[in-house]
DNA sequence: TCTTAATGTTTACGTCCGTAATCGTAATGT
DNA sequence: ACATTACGATTACGGACGTAAACATTAAGA
């Protein structure tokens, strides 16, 4: 058995959050239809997103209604909570907990466009209103 | 056997990681160095770091220089090279490859400061000079 | 009513990871 | 020369993951 309400919550692992992003898209849904969308990007059977969807209910992060004899998909944790969590283990792990050195990072390695650099300057703007 | 100098770069693990920074904190290092090094942080036993450097070494990500019997380890891959790659990973997974998404979502959840956000401000400046 | 299709549950299996003990060998101390 | 030590290499082992087949149950169609 997994962790159930008492226990930090289980990660998310990647083959799972495939399945969270279609749920967090549109929910809820049956397996078939988690299924039928996430076989555009993975090319995945029944029985492995089945094998999914259970894992993700184990872990507390998908809610399962019945309905007849089957059940309704939908997220239980939300996709912001996942991202915020994904992204602050990221910046903890590597850069020391500060989100200033990630953006320092990313800003002296390309990966910030023009384009990125100019909208983020207009968040800036905003924040500070 | 895993990849060798010709697929991609196997991935390094949170433990495996966790040998790599000290290794690119001060190298070359004999295991039995970095495993005190590690232990600070990690109760890990020598047999433990003993695996950890051979898989690393594996993956091409260490370089062992031989010194009398023994080894002396070195990274191969660069930290800055490693945290550019987790950093793009996730910002390709979690933001649609938007380096912008991923500041926005951090601006928008309190991770960022005040003193984190006048640390970027400075930075944008000096990015555009 | 008997077969078949749909659906959740259980079991499977190879790989990677974390953590380590054991083995083989060579050096070192006595 | 022999016992002990220091290392790298090999093997181990449970748990998680990716991927899926087999099984059980039940509804629906013939």
């Amino acid at each position: 058995m997994s962790n159930r309400e008492d226990t930090k919550p289980d990660r998310i692992s990647e083959a799972e959050y495939a399945v969270m992003e279609v749920l967090w898209d549109k929910s809820p849904l049956t397996a078939a239809d988690v299924c039928d969308e996430v076989s555009k990007a993975r090319g995945w059977s029944l029985a492995t997103v089945k094998t999914l969807l259970g894992r993700l209910a184990n872990k507390g992060a998908v809610e399962t209604r019945p309905d007849g004899r089957r059940f309704l998909y939908s997220p239980i944790i939300a996709r912001v909570e996942y991202v915020d969590g994904e992204s602050r283990r990221l910046v903890d792990r590597l850069f020391g907990g500060r989100a200033s050195s990630l953006f320092a990072h990313l800003a002296e390695n390309e990966a910030l466009s023009d384009k990125d650099i100019s909208e983020i300057e207009a968040l800036l703007q905003e924040i500070k209103q």
